[in-house]
DNA sequence: AAAGTAAGTGTTAATTTGACAATTAAAAAA
DNA sequence: TTTTTTAATTGTCAAATTAACACTTACTTT
């Protein structure tokens, strides 16, 4: 194929790293391998591109053959290309980051693959270089979610401060002061509060907040502080 | 090559965003072709990986080609990857970012290259897609310059602060108020004052600073904020 | 000696921060 | 009905940080 033998030319895969927040807590979707070789390893949802398809459309068609989700945020993370990550052949691997919301998809789970939602602090032995995807990914998210109101799509339609408070504190890694927490993020003028509450977690209930899509011209910075020490 | 022909394989190429920081602007360089196809078109430096070599390790050996650099601040940026981005033959494309001080090389520059610094803001038409490859650059540029003290790569040794102003404005497209831009920046406390002036851009003479490589707690969210609003 | 030029420097009012604990709403238990 | 329990909600204040603003200084050139 190539016309110099010199360099060399190789599969193009992508991985998937999939986020989401379940149980008050940040995981990632994780499958496990029932082919050989490598047969019960677990790793990251991917696959090979097709002619014609580019990395992004490859990753948006690897998502939705797992979870039935499409239009989902996705974002390219970083491309793998150690000649041997791969020792079966040269392969080289483009890694996505999404995140979903987990109550959108939990039924429609591709039967063919094992797939399991690990807490993003116990995810298990990987297969490749796939632990260092994870690593990478997490690392992104933190700083893409300190410049910009992103963690959002990991929530319901509708979620409460508390919920969004510990999710901010798994992303990371860090405990915030509620009331301080609260005071920042609405004065963002992000959200709108709903009549609603979910009463769930506690007795007494929590409101519930939406993202108001009528400001755009919001002051996320306010976050950013917040989150800067953990970076 | 692959054992499934529905996948395809593909040459892997590296392209180099190499900023420089001359006379107050911010550039680029740019290389021209000087073989057919697109013989004299403008491009980024790039080249195919070899065999055994990683996209990482690719893109030093390119840079240093053109530059004659070694050990240059250099971070992955974004592959390109849509299928017929190079018309010839399939090829994907790991795009890297350096920084480096443009009068470490001025001389050593590979005359098998016609290459130029262009000011940022006047890139000619490019090659493929590589006009997206600025922009992309640039933009992460942005991002990491507002979390980390890192355009300090781009001058000399000994910098003044009207320089590195001067830079942060470039980068940031924005102007900035001196006497709180330098506030910010010495309480930092990651530069060191020398003795010496560069008179070289005013009769009065601006002091040289330079990174204090002792002081390791620094702390630089101050510029963080400064730089918010245009990120 | 005077003029010209860019570097360097300080103050203040307004805003934002971080640290801190009492009150409230609702359900469950007594 | 009353009391208990649990988590959500809310406010204050001192300290730090910010943004806005213009004059003085050092040196060169005329």
């Amino acid at each position: 194929m190539s016309k110099n033998l010199k360099y060399i030319s190789s599969l193009l895969a992508v991985d998937c790293l999939i986020f989401g927040f379940e149980n008050q807590m940040l995981k990632v979707l994780l499958i496990k391998r029932k082919l050989e070789p490598y047969q019960n390893e677990w790793s990251l949802m991917g696959g090979f591109l097709k002619r014609e398809e580019s990395a992004d459309e490859s990753a948006s068609r690897v998502l939705k053959e797992l979870t039935g989700l499409d239009g989902v945020f996705m974002e390219q993370i970083k491309t793998f290309s150690k000649y041997d990550r791969d020792p079966t052949e040269r392969v080289i691997s483009i890694v996505y980051s999404s995140l979903i919301d987990v109550r959108k998809f939990e039924t429609l789970l591709n039967q063919e693959y094992e797939a399991r939602w690990f807490k993003i602090t116990e995810v298990p032995d990987l297969l490749f270089d796939h632990a260092e995807m994870v690593i990478a990914g997490r690392d992104h998210l933190k700083k893409k979610a300190a410049l910009q109101p992103i963690l959002f799509e990991l929530l319901a339609e509708k979620f409460t401060l508390p919920q969004i408070q510990q999710l901010y504190e798994e992303v990371f890694e860090a405990n915030f002061d509620k009331r301080n927490f609260s005071r920042k993020l609405l004065a963002s003028k992000l959200l709108k509060k709903l009549d609603e509450k979910d009463k769930s977690g506690s007795k007494k209930g929590a409101f519930y907040y939406q993202l108001d899509k009528q400001t755009n011209h919001y002051n996320f910075n306010i976050l950013l502080n917040l989150a800067y020490s953990q970076l």
